[in-house]
DNA sequence: ACATCAACCGTGAGCGCTAACATTTGCTCG
DNA sequence: CGAGCAAATGTTAGCGCTCACGGTTGATGT
């Protein structure tokens, strides 16, 4: 149907070739022991000959170990699950794996068979990147469908996931949110406004604890949408308003998208407006001024997601977390509120 | 080895279950035509009674048409690639198309063996990013093991490529560079700096084009890695040089790095120096001073590169391009220069 | 009434590979 | 020197699906 040209080279071309049995090939091409060295080396010059290379559809048919990963994201182009993506995909390719990815549309509502028949079969290992209500609804029906084969990235926000260590790389943004929040009320600010990213995210909820424990009323959330753009227009009202000292950003994105606003409104940074974002994009450190912001290792977090999915997959020793915790970083958008 | 639970339904228990011949539920997955409605229905019901999801291992094993694209490009994280991935796999997920990716390290010189090696069987339909050196080798083992199953976006630089219309969806960072370059010459520069992204890139050739039609003579290229802070690292001379009065970036996230240096080496913008990028990234309109750049479609881009894909598999149609060409954005980074 | 022909549906083979088992070979040891 | 055993290799049966056929029906034409 596609490429034209003689039928490929398969595994028992290469026998034929080796002057061995099919079987003796796969056990070459799968490092199997019960192979003598002068057989094992005939094969593979054979293979180099033909120019043969194993089909994956063939192998994962007929029950060989799995090697490949389907990646649930929403937005492969945001600087976080880019990351994300990036760490699994180092991680993958050095193991052999194969990378799959699957980008759902957070407006939309998956149902079971719609998040199973994105896999390539049933069973086929899966890592998940969660961090909207979308994602975690497909970690969900995942899990539930296949947990030996599924890990997810995010936080663990829901009760009733138990043994959350065991499938979970966490990044846990509330944390993260609060400690921001913290330092902002730590400076001086009487409050602390909150922009928020689509979605009902952790963040928020780590804003709103921060500003509970210090007892003060939270102020209204203002939504944004994913886009700088969106934010700078979002966050028009908060900007305009000269009671406003200080703004906690969902994002790094959405912190431009004030910074922005803010500029075009007259408002000097960070003496009329402290502003924070999250996730410490590659721009936060050379915007000017400086964003202040939270330092996440999605890379890392990533590696460490596929190597926990390998774990579960074929055993071996526990992989030790291995990614940096986040820290606070703090620049030139942020400081004591003016007086 | 992964999944426990009993074996997943397959097509046999779906015949069963409906009464008719495995084939006969091929058929109707397939919407194939030749069976009747009353069959249809039925099939159709005890699909979702039981729960029924196709292996797509088996079905291209078993020869079936091909439903899944490998992207091969180098990098995720950046701007363009991006993006056009993104575009890529708005397109496929609509026609049905599982998309898998397969990153290649720039650094690094691939084999045949290499390439071919990653994709899931021989004739794999394939899409290739290329902008530098590594995938662009990659296209062309990729078109010559199998031109009836690949297409590429980026642009022709390949004399010995014929018909390229066939395969390529093009961008022609040439022309693009060579736009913006002529137009800062017409604010009245002397001449236009360059600062290069890794790998002998096109836009480069676009610059120097466009000097040399000027009657220029080039100023030697400042060569700067793919990251911000190595471009402010690699354009602290430039910046510190009073003779320079424009700068043409690889990317907007060099002419980001370049603001920054140019910043800190206290030299206004666009008064003392005028610089420009190229991609019109979302930051590029919020940065302070707005960025002139080169508005690039990579989603439209990446969406025709399917199209084309998949006219060259199942035929129908020729898919017309239906991309945005390239368009100077003319904001506050570059203007006529000090004097 | 009989051939004709569509429309519909079923049967068998095989895609390229691996798992499980069967078989052969080369040794060691009593 | 043959039992006994391990290492090395071969044989068989599928994985779940699609292709290429072959068969069966019922309506149509003469």
């Amino acid at each position: 149907m596609s490429a034209a040209g003689p039928r490929p080279v398969s595994i028992f071309d290469v026998a034929k070739r080796a002057g061995v049995s099919h079987q003796t090939v796969s056990r070459v091409i799968n490092d199997a022991p019960m192979v003598a060295d002068a057989t094992r080396a005939r094969v593979k010059a054979a293979i180099a000959e033909l120019g043969y290379r194993p089909n994956r559809s063939a192998r994962t048919l007929a029950g060989g170990a799995v090697r490949s990963v389907t990646v649930f994201t929403f937005d492969t182009s945001l600087y976080g699950t880019a990351e994300t993506l990036r760490g699994i995909e180092d991680a993958a390719s050095a193991a052999g794996f194969t990378v799959l990815i699957s980008v759902l549309d957070p407006e939309q509502a998956y149902t079971e068979g719609d998040i199973l028949g994105r896999l390539s079969h049933d069973g086929a290992p899966a890592i998940v990147i969660a961090h909207d209500e979308t994602t975690t609804q497909t970690r969900r029906i995942l899990r539930k469908a296949q947990p030996g084969a599924v890990v997810a990235t995010g936080d663990d926000q829901l009760a009733g996931e138990p043994g959350a260590a065991d499938w979970l790389v966490p990044l846990d943004d509330r944390v993260v949110a609060k400690r921001a929040t913290k330092y902002l009320l730590s400076m001086g600010h009487r409050t602390v406004h909150y922009l928020a990213m689509p979605g009902k995210a952790r963040r928020q909820d780590g804003w709103a604890e921060a500003l509970a424990e210090a007892g003060i009323e939270p102020p209204e959330v203002v939504q944004s949408g994913w886009t700088i753009g969106s934010a700078a227009e979002a966050a028009s009202g908060l900007v305009a308003d000269t009671g406003v000292t200080a703004i906690m950003c969902g994002n790094d994105d959405l912190a431009f998208g004030v910074l922005h606003a803010a500029h075009r409104a007259g408002r000097s940074i960070p003496g009329d407006l402290s502003v924070i974002g999250c996730d410490d994009s590659p721009m936060a450190a050379y915007h000017v001024p400086g964003l202040t912001t939270v330092d996440l290792d999605f890379r890392g977090v990533g590696r460490s997601a596929f190597e926990l999915l390998r774990h579960k997959l074929e055993g071996g020793p526990e992989p030790r977390p291995s990614w940096r915790s986040p820290e606070l970083i703090v620049r030139e958008t942020s400081g004591p509120p003016h007086h």
